[in-house]
DNA sequence: ATCCGGATCC
DNA sequence: GGATCAGGAT
């Protein structure tokens, strides 16, 4: 059934050369002086989608500020959005907040370790469920995000159009007895700074429609004026932005758990 | 398949 | 100016 793809050289190979790599070449961040689950995951969300270096003074910011998974879980809202604030998709920060909540009230703020009971929280996915696994409890799990992908692509010179299950496959095969952590993080800025996406010419997974001129420009805005000002009116807001579809952006606020509405006057959900 | 921020790199 | 960025939910 599963055929190997890899001779046992060419993993050899592969892993001597990221890992001899990493030693001479790799980045330090805060998050990697910690195994911490709860920090793990903090950066793990701060991540997606955001570039790395851009991420750490917002996640020493956010840890100083709730240093502990209760401390998050009894936030108000408010506050962790003003903390997050500059840094792009706010609703993760929502979202974060809310897992700190449910293991607070599920676990007495023990961590989950099962991937299962990781992606059964909203705002984990594939991804960060695999990597908080891989980060904080050195488990043999594949992590693939859009560096890690990239890699594989590059140095094992796998088709562009890969299926995701044979990808993993080769993910799984490749990944040294209990180096899982070093390993990916090797692979990650591996990715990060020699194959990087200019260079190997491999197009990203995800794509994002024109942020300039956009709605949700207009919904960054909104709400940083809404952490600046605390409550605004609805005719107010009409007034400032002026734009057509102003109804429907306040709406997908409402449904993201960003703001709510009350009496006409917009205020951020605490 | 689309939506969700905003900075950083060329 | 455009592509990219330790993705996820709907």
């Amino acid at each position: 059934m599963n055929r190997k793809v890899l001779n046992e050289k060419t993993i050899k190979d592969f892993q001597i050369k990221i890992l001899s790599w990493y030693k001479i070449n790799k980045r330090d961040f805060p998050w990697r002086k910690t195994t911490d689950p709860y920090f793990i995951l903090v950066s793990e969300v701060m991540l997606q989608q955001t570039q790395a270096k851009r991420v750490v003074p917002y996640y020493e910011k956010f840890v100083k500020k709730f240093p502990t998974i209760n401390d998050l879980a009894d936030a108000k809202n408010s506050e962790v959005l003003l903390v997050w604030s500059g840094l792009g998709f706010n609703n993760r920060a929502i979202r974060l907040k809310e897992i700190a909540k449910t293991i607070q009230l599920n676990n007495g703020a023990a961590f989950p370790e099962k991937i299962d009971e990781l992606l059964a929280l909203k705002g984990i996915g594939n991804y960060t469920a695999a990597a908080i696994a891989a980060f904080a409890f050195n488990k043999k799990t594949v992590v693939i995000d859009t560096n890690i992908r990239r890699v594989l692509i590059h140095e094992l010179h796998l088709s562009e159009n890969i299926s995701q299950k044979l990808l993993s496959e080769i993910a799984l095969s490749v990944i040294p007895n209990g180096k899982s952590r070093i390993w990916h993080n090797a692979l990650m800025d591996y990715g990060a700074m020699a194959a990087t996406a200019r260079l190997t010419n491999i197009k990203s997974k995800s794509k994002q429609s024109t942020f300039k001129g956009s709605e949700r420009e207009v919904r960054g805005k909104i709400l940083k004026l809404l952490l600046d000002e605390k409550k605004l009116t609805k005719a107010k807001l009409a007034e400032l932005f002026l734009h057509e579809n102003l109804e429907e952006i306040i709406r997908k606020m409402k449904t993201d758990g960003l703001v709510e509405e009350r009496r006409g006057l917009i205020t951020i959900i605490n």
